[in-house]
DNA sequence: ATTGAGCTCGGTGATTGGCTTAGAA
DNA sequence: TTCTAAGCCAATCACCGAGCTCAAT
């Protein structure tokens, strides 16, 4: 369980998936169909994008999560906190677009930035 | 192609310009119409914080100020992406925001991870509906369109 | 090497950004913006009052953990246990951790 | 033909707080 | 050390998904 196998890991999951259960996702359908349609431009969505979403945001949420325990462990403590998704989202650029959502004076404590 | 991760832009000046929907009032108003409520923004909490249990040890704990975090981080993921879609769906002439709309966005806003495992769980979808829909018209009305086209059948 | 600029504090400090996102970054902030006179400031305690007072209602055990086998009226001892509470006494049943 | 928006409906899991103590400070 | 705050329980009820009808393509 680290960083690098992630994504391989990720992959090799989807192929053991048999059939696509629609049903019981861990995300509900509905609610990121709704979030999608805060977009002023959004008019119809297909019902293969909140189930494509449901999936990504797993992964995201996995992903965002584990960069930041890294922090967590790095100030020797046992509670993820805010202050660590903020590190973590500052050293990936992937999580570039989060920048207004956690800003980067959240990065709290005197921890360099690199 | 072309340069990839490089390349950075600069993001320096945030120019919003405010378009006001001719009210003098900028303060936060419950009234005025619409107001958004968090269970219309953000995906349920406890789900997040499920899912954020699984790369943590079984022993961590997780504050509630991350929890929230990670769903306010959530929402714009699904907006950031869609936001990319959408735009692309438009300038293909088409209403409907597809799943290959999200495949190109991931892909052009550098989410290349996602795009494999996406694109195969899209893939499986889109086959186990169309075999359900075969099987079932096929068990009902097996009577062929025309006998020249090649019929791959399902399998599992 | 530190490249902090005089700047004390900003939103807007000179700061790269993956280029893929970066024009997205930007549609996005002005999306929000639209949507910032509807979103409440801050979040509330609880999001509907009905589970709200649910909760409140609520059998509890000792440990103040939600606790089953509520009867609604109580006309009877010999019920789920109307005794005792041992919690963490010697032998027994309990959970603890 | 297929496929999505918008209803309705019924079944169900997300929501929820007091006390203990892990653990942030 | 002090003392904040996260986890722990499970019953209700708001909301999700599965049906519809209707319209668009």
């Amino acid at each position: 369980p680290t960083i690098d196998n992630f994504w391989p890991n990720i992959v090799s999951e989807v192929h053991s998936i048999g059939q696509v259960d629609a049903k019981h996702q861990v995300l509900p359908l509905a609610r990121i169909k709704k979030i999608m349609k805060l977009d002023e431009n959004a008019k119809m969505i297909a019902g293969e994008a909140p189930l494509l979403f449901a999936k990504a945001c797993e992964y995201f949420i996995q992903e965002l999560t584990m960069h930041a325990w890294v922090h967590t462990e790095e100030s020797r403590r046992r509670t993820l906190q805010r202050s660590d998704i903020a590190q973590a989202i500052a050293n990936y650029d992937q999580f570039d677009f989060l920048i207004d959502i956690v800003p980067r004076e959240e990065i709290k404590p005197s921890s360099a930035q690199k | 192609m072309s340069n990839s991760e490089d390349s950075q832009q600069y993001l320096n000046d945030m120019l919003v310009k405010e378009e006001d929907e001719a009210s003098g009032d900028d303060s936060d108003k419950q009234d005025g119409g619409i107001m958004l409520r968090e269970q219309d923004r953000f995906l349920p909490i406890c789900n997040i914080i499920k899912i954020m249990k699984v790369p943590v040890p079984q022993n961590g704990k997780i504050a509630k100020d991350a929890r929230e975090c990670i769903q306010e981080c959530v929402s714009e993921f699904i907006s950031f992406i869609s936001s990319e879609a959408i735009e692309r769906s438009v300038a293909e002439n088409r209403k409907t925001v597809n799943g290959d709309d999200l495949l190109v966005a991931f892909s052009n806003l550098g989410f290349d991870n996602y795009v494999e495992p996406l694109s195969i769980y899209l893939q499986k979808y889109r086959e186990s509906n169309k075999s359900d829909r075969n099987l079932f018209l096929d068990a009902s009305y097996p009577h062929n369109e025309d006998g020249t086209s090649a019929n791959d059948a399902g399998k599992q | 090497s530190e490249d902090e600029s005089s700047k004390g504090e900003a939103d807007e400090e000179p700061l790269y950004v993956n280029a893929k996102q970066y024009k997205r970054i930007l549609i996005r902030r002005q999306a929000r913006a639209k949507l910032e006179s509807r979103i409440p400031k801050e979040r509330c305690k609880y999001l509907h009052e009905s589970r709200h007072r649910h909760a409140m209602n609520r059998a509890r055990g000792e440990g103040g953990r939600f606790h089953s086998a509520q009867e609604k009226g109580d006309q009877d001892s010999s019920g789920p246990e109307g005794g005792s509470m041992p919690m963490a006494s010697s032998g027994g049943v309990t959970l603890s951790r």
